[in-house]
DNA sequence: CTTGCCGGGTG
DNA sequence: CACCCGGCAAG
């Protein structure tokens, strides 16, 4: 069963999908969905979950309903899937629908079905296997639904060795290429930007885990179909709840409640002893100038850095650490380089990052500013030479454009290149293939500049 | 080699 | 306008 994704409304929170490209049995090909179809340009929204509030891709996930890029808010009011299934007495014990994480598709919403996807091909249009294996997300608590609040939990089917989990949305990993699955033990260096903080002994709990790294295959999913190759070319990273609580709620309230109190627990525990943070391998503790420290348990959430610079997005868990990145490794030299050329990145754990793109304006204030604004352009003011890494639209006011016309006798300083930086993201072309041509959007039809996924 | 897309066509 | 494509830069 597919629902058109235009009627798909989404809520913020609670993931319980799952998604990944792992999985196992051979399945039937259904018809791309277009991005473009869903929310305006928003090339990845997320759905409905609860009823209750729309988002996209940009949005922060469980506050905000709207894009952070303003342009599709007011498309995100569309009736619930939920609500309209319920309508046609369709809905069963589930209040959760579960999705097709590659096309969105909403193809359960009852528990029973939950597992039945028909929907089955990758981001490239691909056919994949069945999602079976993907949809094994267990209850583990049916509970009796009455409403949000009691809504059931949640186990990831990718890792059920550990407690109740919440398997959140699986999103485009917004740090590059996914790697090749980490030995278990090396993850700790490795993990880039999806990892919380890890308690000491408490292993695998305090942490966010990228799928493919996190466990076995799920209990009843065949072995096959998890084999190396397809985890090594996973576009997508799951993004596992692994905090500590076992009774995480698959409600909004729950879930700001359990951040509530992860916060508060972060922030006793700092205070006590020097956390060995070793998420990124380096101190964090560094003065840096900023103010590192508050910024680290702001709202249970890790502040980090990412870098802008074209295709290297490096993520340092200070602004010190990776204003010295940009400089020693893309600027070489420079001691005024600009550090806009990163992004705070505040990331909590139920936060699937998106794909970094962001807004220059800080105009955004997700709900109320009660908390986390999850990308948000550094307090720095930099007094540097305009070096714009990439098309990012974080540097300057106005965007310097090429203008082959304008011969001014302003002899660039240095070496900048005028020429407008290839966009970084896959466009339709490499999207859905020459053999899809009739996919594409009309300006990649046309060799014009990609107007589906912009950068 | 492939990809993105600018500039310059054509109807 | 819509549409196509050579050619180039970058990867
Ligand atoms: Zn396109």
């Amino acid at each position: 069963m597919r629902k058109s994704s235009e009627e798909l409304d989404m809520d913020k929170v609670t993931a319980a999908m799952v998604l990944t490209s792992l999985s196992t049995s051979p399945l039937v090909r259904s018809p791309p969905v277009r991005p473009s179809e869903i929310f305006g340009n928003c090339p990845d929204p997320f759905l409905c979950q609860l009823c209750q509030a729309g988002g996209c891709k940009y949005s922060e996930l469980l506050e905000v309903p709207v894009c952070i890029f303003g342009k599709h808010s007011s498309k995100l009011k569309r009736h619930c899937p939920l609500k309209d299934s319920q309508a046609r007495g369709t809905a069963s014990t589930a209040i959760i629908p579960y999705y097709c994480g590659d096309n969105n598709d909403v193809y359960s919403y009852g528990l029973e079905d939950a597992f039945k996807c028909s929907i089955s091909q990758d981001h490239h249009g691909i056919p994949q296997p069945s999602h079976m294996a993907v949809l094994q997300k267990r209850l583990i608590e049916h509970g009796t639904v009455r409403g949000v609040e009691s809504a059931p939990q949640l186990q990831c089917s990718r890792d059920l060795r550990r407690g109740a989990r919440l398997c959140l949305g699986v999103r485009a990993c917004d740090v590059g290429p996914c790697r090749p699955p980490l030995g278990r033990e090396d993850s700790e260096r490795e993990v880039p930007v999806t990892h919380l903080d890890r308690e000491p002994r408490a292993r695998g709990r305090g942490a966010l885990q990228a799928e493919g790294q996190s466990a076995e295959p799920a209990e009843g999913a065949s072995a096959a179909g998890f084999g190396g190759e397809q985890r090594d070319s996973a576009p997508f990273h799951s993004w596992v709840c692994t905090c500590v609580h076992g009774d995480l709620q698959t409600s909004v309230r729950g879930i700001i409640r359990h951040r509530r109190k992860l916060e508060a627990a972060r922030m006793s525990t700092n205070r006590k002893r020097v956390p060995k943070l070793r998420a990124f391998g380096k101190s964090r503790n560094s003065p840096s100038g900023e103010k590192a420290g508050e910024a680290a348990v702001l709202n249970s959430m890790k502040v980090m850095f990412k870098c802008l610079w074209k295709s290297c997005g490096k993520v340092l868990s200070t602004a010190a650490g990776i204003q010295k990145h940009i400089r020693t490794v893309h600027l070489g030299l420079s001691r005024s380089a600009p550090t806009t050329l990163y992004l705070v990145h505040t990331d909590h754990a139920y936060q699937a990052t998106p794909p970094v793109t962001i807004p220059g304006s800080a105009k955004f204030t997700p709900n109320g500013g009660s908390f986390s604004i999850s990308w948000q352009s550094p307090p720095v003011t930099f007094t540097g030479i305009p070096v714009s890494p990439t098309h990012h639209h974080l540097v300057g006011p106005g965007e310097q454009r090429q203008h082959p016309h304008t011969v001014l006798s302003s002899p660039p300083r240095g070496t900048v290149s005028l020429r407008k930086p290839r966009g970084e993201g896959k466009k339709c072309r490499k999207v859905y293939g020459m053999e899809n041509r009739d996919l594409w959007c009309t300006a990649c039809r046309w060799k014009k500049a990609c107007q589906r996924f912009t950068d």
